[in-house]
DNA sequence: AAAATA
DNA sequence: ATTTTGGG
DNA sequence: TGAAAC
């Protein structure tokens, strides 16, 4: 074995008549101090070659410690080596030299240590580098995939996300969050899954969310699936949560009173709808529809005209799905601010007037900024950010829409209701909120995971914290002016 | 449910 | 085997 | 005071 004597020994006494080699041996080479390796060597011949080098002035050390600096192995291929090495607790392993025999004999031979050459070195084997071919490993943070609107695996993903739903109804986050998480990853890739062998380096696709896909691969459907399709409870709660303003506690206090469609609900005397549910109601077609791209700059313009009335030096930046690429979407926000620092305190109760005023303003929830820079990063556990906000419907004019509305058949009004929300940051946290609010659910979280377990930072929607709290201000408009991918946009801002 | 940590 | 999973 | 809004 690798075995190294216990204790140095004391060094050995150079007899009379030896007093040349003596000097030589207490004043030469003294910043090389050199190991040998017993393995493969044998116990005499180390002690010979010890020996030797001691006559010619070389320091060799008995032990393998932070003192050595050139490592000598007889072993040169071994695969032991470093791992042994490694297991030495040596200070810092990468600054001593590891070398074979070659060096040694060099150097006897030159009566001093001959400059480290690559030919003398003992490479660590790297963990199976070129092997696995470097076939560009998929993150299992969604924040670092580049993920295009087209979905590939579409069986699959909605698979999970009948799953995921079930689960969430359930309260089972967990297993919520897995099948998310294997949604995502599926979403992401540039090609359909056509057997479980090709899921084989996919990130967060396990036991079971293969045996579901195996099961979709072979039968075109999955039986878990069906069943929670089928299933009473899921239906019920799925069709209220669909109603803006309803939630999953509203939902399941209506179920467990056995109320199962929206008439049985409003049947109730006793139920009383709050506000945000009246108009949930009131406008359920026009808001469960999706909402085209064109729709979404049509109401765009709308803000623009209002906020610039109030401030000729307003931003307003689409942010949500249609700044990621997609079609259609269930709403529309948009970032509004200006530059004039402050000023943006009361823009959205201006957008807001106008709104009203126009007879535009359907129905409109209105929060106040709670942002306080110094008071970050956030001691109390909140799930949005502090800056003003407002979630309202809006009545949008056909006429307004580039090639018209987006409306159900037999409809014959000139417009329809749109969800649209809206954020107003301070102009200095403007980066910080188009990065919250343009990224999807997944990403989000994903950013926020990997800022604390890869980067051991903080991310919110208002700034980014190392762990020390040190503030990081991002020089923001700039690089959202390129559309950038997800992952681009990430890496600025932790490069900043 | 899957991955990371203990 | 236990903890974490977005946001102390 | 939760619940919903992202």
């Amino acid at each position: 074995m690798f075995h190294a004597p216990a204790a140095p020994r004391p060094r050995k006494r150079s007899k009379p008549g030896e007093d040349s080699v003596s000097r030589r041996e207490e004043a030469t080479f003294q910043d090389v101090r050199i190991f040998l390796v017993e393995r493969k060597m044998g116990r005499s011949r180390r002690s010979f070659l010890t020996q030797l080098a001691r006559s010619k002035g070389f320091v060799v050390e008995d032990i393998l410690s932070d003192a050595v600096t050139h490592v000598v192995s007889e072993d040169s291929q071994s695969s032991s080596l470093w791992p042994w090495l490694k297991s030495r607790s040596l200070s810092d392993l990468s600054t001593v030299n590891v070398l074979d025999i070659s060096w040694f004999t060099d150097s006897m031979r030159e009566g001093r240590p001959v400059p480290v050459e690559t030919k003398h070195l003992i490479q660590d084997i790297l963990p199976e580098a070129p092997k696995a071919a470097p076939v560009n490993k998929v993150s299992q943070y969604a924040c670092q995939r580049r993920t295009t609107i087209e979905n590939n695996n579409r069986i699959f993903t909605d698979a999970f996300e009948v799953l995921a739903e079930n689960y969430e109804f359930n309260e089972i986050e967990g297993r919520c969050l897995a099948f998310r998480r294997a949604a995502s990853v599926l979403k992401s890739l540039p090609w359909a899954v056509r057997s479980v062998g090709a899921t084989q380096d996919l990130p967060c696709l396990g036991e079971h969310t293969k045996a579901v896909m195996k099961e979709i691969l072979q039968y075109g459907r999955s039986f878990e699936v069906e069943k929670i399709l089928s299933d009473e409870r899921c239906q019920t709660l799925k069709l209220f949560t669909s109603v803006f303003g309803v939630g999953p506690k509203t939902a399941e206090k209506w179920y467990r009173r056995g109320l199962r469609s929206f008439s049985d609900v409003l049947a109730q005397p006793d139920i009383h709808l709050n506000r945000m549910q009246q108009s949930g109601f009131l406008h359920y077609g026009d808001i469960s529809r999706a909402v085209s791209k064109a729709e979404a700059r049509a109401v765009g313009n709308i803000i623009d005209e209002a906020v610039h009335v109030i401030t000729p030096n307003a931003i307003l930046a689409l942010t949500g799905g249609f700044r990621r690429g997609k079609d259609f979407g269930h709403d529309v926000d948009y970032v509004v601010t200006t530059t004039e620092l402050g000023k943006e305190e009361n823009l959205l109760i201006s957008i807001i007037e106008s709104l009203k005023k126009q007879g535009l303003l359907l129905f409109s929830d209105y929060q106040a900024s709670t942002f306080d820079l110094s008071k970050l990063p956030s001691h109390r556990f909140e799930a949005m950010d502090h800056f003003a906000k407002c979630f309202l419907i809006l009545r949008l004019e056909g006429s307004r829409v580039e090639g018209g509305l987006q409306r159900a058949q037999g409809d014959g009004r000139g417009w329809r209701a749109v969800r649209v929300d809206l954020v107003s940051p301070p102009a200095d946290r403007f980066a910080f909120t188009m990065l919250g609010w343009t990224g999807s659910r997944m990403f989000e979280r994903d950013l926020r995971r990997f800022a604390r377990l890869e980067r051991r930072m903080l991310l919110d929607n208002h700034a980014l914290f190392d762990k020390t709290k040190v503030l990081f201000i991002l020089g923001c408009t700039k690089i959202f002016t390129h559309k950038g991918s997800h992952y681009t946009i990430f890496t600025l801002v932790l490069r900043v």
